[in-house]
DNA sequence: CCAGCACATTGATGGTTGTCAATGTATGGT
DNA sequence: ACCATACATTGACAACCATCAATGTGCTGG
């Protein structure tokens, strides 16, 4: 497969590993249950969630949140606080700049 | 597992169907090679850039890329139209404002 | 110290995904 | 007609993922 030289695309595309670190970003999105869990912490503003607030409209088991919870903080969107036997949730803040630098060039 | 009535989360949360649709955008872009693969498109504009010059510098064989090149396709984010025996994908235009739209509120 | 609640972890399961070799299809030149 | 090229599809496989029931962990109040 020969190339049909049809422009110059040298002029620094994406590297190896910001396209590793942005994926991560949107796998963490990729779901639309952690998608509409992402949402919901985010409304919460800097107060944050009580994730025992997450369970019920998502209509998912208590494991699930857990695990989809997990997912977002391993991917450095949210974030969580300890208030008793209550752990808050809330964005992670500038976690999403990369993302939007990324998608509004 | 009682609410600990955190804050009125009841201004219009993301519906199920939305979720859907934004987490098919992101799921797109959620793999290294593919977010490579469309920022490679992208950077080559309205003209769109030939597939068989992003075999060789994604490293992978020529149906993987045929294969993501089906997915982002069928994400709504490129478009492709014949030249012969040459497929030019471009990207859609307005395929990422949702996506945009989400990140940045 | 014990009972109860919030949340995490484990284990299992069915479904999805990224990858490539092999093969198929379409287009164009000779 | 034939062959080469560009690209798609198929089939297979290992890895990963979403989900839940069961169980574990940590905190609090009594």
């Amino acid at each position: 497969m020969a190339s049909a030289k049809s422009i110059p695309l040298t002029k620094r595309p994406l590297t190896d590993s910001s396209a590793e670190e942005l994926a991560v970003g949107f796998a963490a999105l990729s779901d639309p249950v952690r998608l509409r869990l992402f949402d919901l912490v985010w409304r919460a503003g800097s107060n944050g969630v009580c994730s025992c607030d997450l369970v019920e409209p998502l209509e998912r088991s208590q494991p699930t949140i857990s695990h989809h919870l997990k997912v977002l903080r391993e991917a450095g969107l949210v974030e969580s606080r300890r208030e008793g036997t209550w752990l808050w949730y809330s964005v992670v803040p500038d976690a999403l700049t990369s993302a939007q630098a990324f998608l509004s060039r």
